[in-house]
DNA sequence: TGTAAACAGTACGAAATTAGTGCGGTATCG
DNA sequence: CGATACCGCACTAATTTCGTACTGTTTACA
């Protein structure tokens, strides 16, 4: 189904959230809360998008994470980067070569390189705040959900 | 990291094979061997494909599969499609609506159709051809693996 | 300066998905 | 009529992925 992780899934919807209010400082249990996703879920995801510079992680008391882009300055393709690695259709791609053992035979050693690249190019056309509905994405001048100011929640 | 089951990279292994000789009618057995790939397993592609419309199936003795088509006319969407169904990045899409506990808090229900759209139409722009080393291609002209007009290998 | 808040890293177990296999059935040609 | 070869289903095994837990490190504030 060439579908992606659940856990790339989890980091839009987090992004998402926290697009609404770029630069505020949240913790990992404001935003699974928010998410409705698995604390310990929620706060796998924050790190590998903080360690791909998607997003900042403060330490220490009062800490958390922002994100400090706009949305139209996210693209997918980030995000996807960010929690499963590298787009790579196949695993006969330039790297790992020796555990394709069909590769004497296979008549395209490497080719498939033209695919993920017309994907990725494909993806990097696709910004979050075009995953977002436009209703969500700016809920200052309206609030959607809850309480706008909010520092804990419910 | 946004892989492709092990299936479609055989059945574009498979189909590469079949597209160096265009309406030959084989076996699955000789697709198998040619192929490296076990023969239940080749099978199983073959049989997705056949029903896919992708490559034709004649049955009875002397029967076997055939790709009536060039490899040029065969793109890449098809295939993945063939095999892994319809593309579709996420389970939040139009079906499936009710297995998404985060829905009511998503603020992207269905807006993956975007990111869906764009992979697809950067598939359908790659075909078979082109992922086939153009020394493979024309064997007829130029054998490059074992003897041309085969019918058993070896 | 000490304590608490919050991220960072690693490891582990369970669950879901996928790959591979095996049977009996059916159609076609000689 | 019989051999060949595809068809469809069910089943088992392996891999991957998901979720959780624990321990360490950093920072702010009393």
């Amino acid at each position: 189904m060439l579908k992606l992780n659940r856990m790339t899934d989890y980091a839009v919807v987090v992004l998402g959230r926290m697009a609404r209010q770029p630069g505020l400082i949240q913790t990992a249990a404001h935003i699974a809360e928010g998410t409705a996703i698995p604390l310990p879920t929620a706060s796998k995801l924050l790190k590998k998008m903080a360690g791909a510079a998607l997003i900042t992680s403060h330490r220490g008391v009062n800490g958390g994470y922002s994100l400090d882009r706009a949305a139209e300055a996210v693209c997918v393709v980030e995000i996807i980067e960010a929690l499963d690695g590298p787009i790579a259709l196949t695993a006969c791609v330039d790297g790992a070569e020796d555990q394709c053992d069909v590769e004497s035979l296979c008549p395209m050693r490497g080719n498939w390189n033209q695919v993920n690249s017309a994907i990725r190019t494909a993806l990097e056309n696709v910004s979050l705040a075009e995953l977002i509905d436009p209703r969500d994405l700016f809920p200052l001048t309206e609030p959607v959900i809850g309480a706008a100011g909010r520092a804990d929640w419910p």
